[in-house]
DNA sequence: TGACAATAGTGGCGATTAGCCAATAATAAA
DNA sequence: TTTATTATTGGCTAATCGCCACTATTGTCA
């Protein structure tokens, strides 16, 4: 390849004589409360599907996104004031059908985020809010936006059975108890307390900060936790066997 | 919403308005052919790029493909000849400098398949070859590939640990060593022979169809097994502890 | 025909881990 | 002081892992 045909081929190229599909990101973004696994929806303000319930999601911005991952962001700040949370990308789904307006393409994320943070916000932005995952399954959602977030629920209740992505959910710092109901209410399943902890303190990915009565807690002061440094990330902890 | 209002609104849309990615699917084709693992590449024939090596891929078909997976399947097919195999969708990747064309994405599929059946198809395709993957290492290929195929062996590496993936690239039927040896070179680690055996046959994944020592082998015979019906799919058996 | 080389498959065992359930500990409220 | 409530630890059995050596079956070659 020569420097100059390459370059005389760049300046010919002209995107818009393609037919190329919509593109864009959608987020399913999770959050425990009140013992209850909860999404963040938004009400479509626009055709298609107007008045119906979404997850959040648009387009890329090309003037301003340097990646996919940074247009994901984006949205997730801009609907709950947060960042630094878990943010990972989870499938893209693309087909003929899912957009009545062309072939159409979005990759799907998931987001982890803890609660208290972003209550307040959410209120503010009038047209969101927060829905326990049963009472969602009631709704018709916008799109395809019902297989998405069964998309993302899937791979949270995988993820979350070898690594220790529920910390994500919890305000810090935590008990192993909080811990032990993030975990269970994440992978839908019960688990044995005894057997939890032993994974977890061996695992070496909690520190302990304290002592105290986890809010609005009777009984015995419980140890209470934080990630250990360097943790923040997918850590392998399996908390249960096969 | 009312239905005319919906019908108003998508009469009047054009997706070319809008300035909108390339989007793309590319793959990363693995297989095991004399004890190595092998992965399969194209030589660019146009701009940008030509002549360098590169995962196969293009774009979607908006005429032809229902769907991504589809055209990701298509192009398995034109470049090997076999469909049929592992397929599954590894991550997308979108970002500003990619494609010195245009803001560009593409969504990363990895396939598995048996040596032996494709071949000689390959032969036939002169512009596509299989190279081992530590050569890999030192070819500069195009695009990000180079990157793609990184992601795409991480996955394969992980997902080896706990499912039976490494069925698909070999040849049927095969012997527990073949089986340990296809583990191995995937996860790149040496697995221990008793524990591999009591994993997989109480894991109820394989059948057993014969006795007979596996092609240009000496010693004893081995026996020969087959993936049990329903077990073609990603099963879970974790190969090694943590 | 009888070693020997090569590969397959099994036996056995100490150490670790999982699963289970009950006992003990610390606090607030009555 | 007692009781309710939650946290934490102890202890036991059964299953599993990792390790390594031993036995089994074939082809080959003197």
């Amino acid at each position: 390849m020569t420097q100059s045909s390459e370059q005389a081929f760049l300046k010919s190229y002209n995107p818009k004589e393609y037919d190329t599909p919509i593109y864009s990101v959608d987020i399913a973004i999770f959050t425990l409360d009140q013992g209850r696994l909860k999404v963040l929806l938004v009400e479509r303000g626009e055709h298609p599907f107007k008045g119906f319930w979404a997850l959040p999601g648009g387009f890329v911005d090309l003037k301003k996104d340097p990646d996919i991952h940074t247009t994901a962001r984006r949205k997730l700040v801009s609907k709950t004031g947060v960042d630094a949370p878990l943010l990972e990308q989870v499938s893209t789904i693309g087909n003929a059908h899912r957009d009545p307006r062309h072939w159409s393409i979005t990759t799907l994320y998931m987001a982890l985020i803890p609660y208290a943070p972003t209550a307040e916000f959410i209120e503010a932005v009038n047209e969101a809010r927060w829905f326990p995952i049963e009472e969602i399954e009631q709704l018709q959602l916008a799109f395809d936006h019902s297989e998405l977030l069964e998309l993302a629920r899937e791979r949270l209740k995988n993820k979350t059975a070898y690594t220790v992505l529920p910390i994500h959910v919890l305000k810090r710092p935590f008990s192993l108890t909080q811990l032990q109901k993030a975990f269970e209410l994440l992978m839908d399943t019960a688990l044995e307390k005894k057997s939890f902890r032993r994974r977890l303190l061996n695992a070496d990915v909690l520190k302990e900060v304290g002592e105290g009565i986890p809010e609005g807690g009777k009984g015995r002061p419980a140890a209470l936790y934080e990630p250990a440094d360097g943790s923040e990330s997918h850590l392998f902890v399996r908390v249960f066997g096969d």
